[in-house]
DNA sequence: GTAATAGTGTCTTTCAGACAATATCGA
DNA sequence: TCGATATTGTCTGAAAGACACTATTAC
């Protein structure tokens, strides 16, 4: 009972795409490569898995190493990629993770890696990323879009307490559209489950103070539980 | 520029989900392993990737030489599972791939796999497969029971050509629910660019001829398309 | 008071679900 | 003719989108 010989011994990479909002858009963390290949090319964070270690750990390692931010949010597994013509060094495969978080953290760079830093989406897609890291980016975008339709994950991007205007450019800087304030208000507190009131008012508003809200106790992060769910524009 | 030695180097498997409807029944393909482990009892057909191959070569090869099974269908990637903890024989990586296909055809066992053949979904989720293939059985069955809501997936489970009521059956079966087939039938052939209809109905039926219809052929199979989509009923 | 933002109500359209009614076959 | 299945139509309720309107703050 043993691994037959024929089956190829591959080195086993994560690749971690990070998503914030800041300053009402969508961005993404990125890091200029220490190391070649690529070197100097900015790429997401991420590296090898090491021995005796699941690739949940391997991400939450790279993530910390190379750009100082411990995961708080929602880490989730996109998909894997390769092994075949992805990595000029040989067959590698790629283990993706998604990871939506709020954008207090700074980054700072650390081993392997020059620089760290929040990029805007729309920069990062003109930005010629190592690897495929361009196409893992894009499945890791179109997995939160679709994602914060039919599952309270959006909150992932909001500090623990959030007002509803808060929450709703999050969803307008994920979908890249407008929303209309009085129908989003009513959707989105209206779904059962969702969001849970703290009875208390925001004090440093503009007009009148708004009402702050938690995520539901009852709502779980990873699964699908808005009914009726948020959906996206048809012009999407 | 090369791996560093401290990445871990893994074997790579494949396991593939293969649903199809038989006698209005959702059924996955098994195989009966002839090697250890799980020497004997029941697992998804899978097997390592080889050297210079590509995952999704390696399971339309595994599925060949275990079941004599040419993917007719839609091969698409659910996840990668392990590496650490899911094979005895050490750690392991699996990327797992679903496919649905019409039921046309029969399973032969070949190679490794003592008997390959279509079992029940129900009676699937009580055998004890082999692995961690109960897991990625139930992650393949929800992956397909939602994506058939809002693409043209349904389809892969029928032949070229079929009517409404065959369709209906499909979503039936992998919904497990019961669809009033006159709106069943408002809504499949009202929806844009998801069928198109053959000008050619059945003769040998009970009741009044079926108009049949094939995949309109600007429905793409794998994207997103069906707008609005057939939603399953609340109830699940 | 005005400007600004929060929140509610109302109307229209769309669509899902229930189900009546009609159409077209075999026997 | 009847039984069976296909297909269309009609009604009702839920919800989305547009938008008028009210509420509550800072100034």
């Amino acid at each position: 009972m043993s691994i037959p010989p024929s089956a190829a011994l591959l080195p086993v990479a994560v690749d971690i795409v990070v998503l914030t909002v800041r300053d009402q858009r969508l961005c993404v963390l990125l890091v200029d490569r220490g190391l070649p290949p690529f070197q100097g090319r900015p790429a997401l964070p991420g590296g090898f898995v090491l021995a005796d270690e699941s690739t949940e750990q391997a991400a939450s390692r790279e993530l910390v190493e190379e750009t100082g931010l411990r995961p708080p949010g929602h880490l989730e597994q996109l998909r894997s990629y390769g092994p075949v013509g992805r990595d000029p060094r040989g067959p590698t495969l790629s283990v993706a993770y998604l990871l939506l978080s709020p954008s207090f953290e700074v980054p700072r760079p650390g081993r392997d890696a020059l620089r760290a830093y929040w990029l805007d989406l729309e920069d990062a897609r003109q930005t010629d990323l190592a690897f495929d890291h361009a196409q893992i980016l894009a499945d890791g975008v179109e997995r939160a879009r679709a994602k914060i339709e039919y599952s309270p994950l959006a909150t992932a991007f909001c500090p623990e307490e959030f007002t509803i205007a808060e929450l709703r450019k999050v969803y307008e800087a994920v979908w890249g559209v407008e929303l209309d304030p009085r129908n989003f208000h009513r959707k989105a507190t209206r779904t059962p489950r969702f969001l849970a009131d703290t009875g208390r008012v925001t004090s440093e508003s503009a007009g009148r103070p708004a009402s702050i809200y938690r995520l539901h106790p009852d709502a779980r992060m990873a699964e699908a539980v808005l009914q009726p769910p948020l959906l996206r524009p048809a012009s999407l």
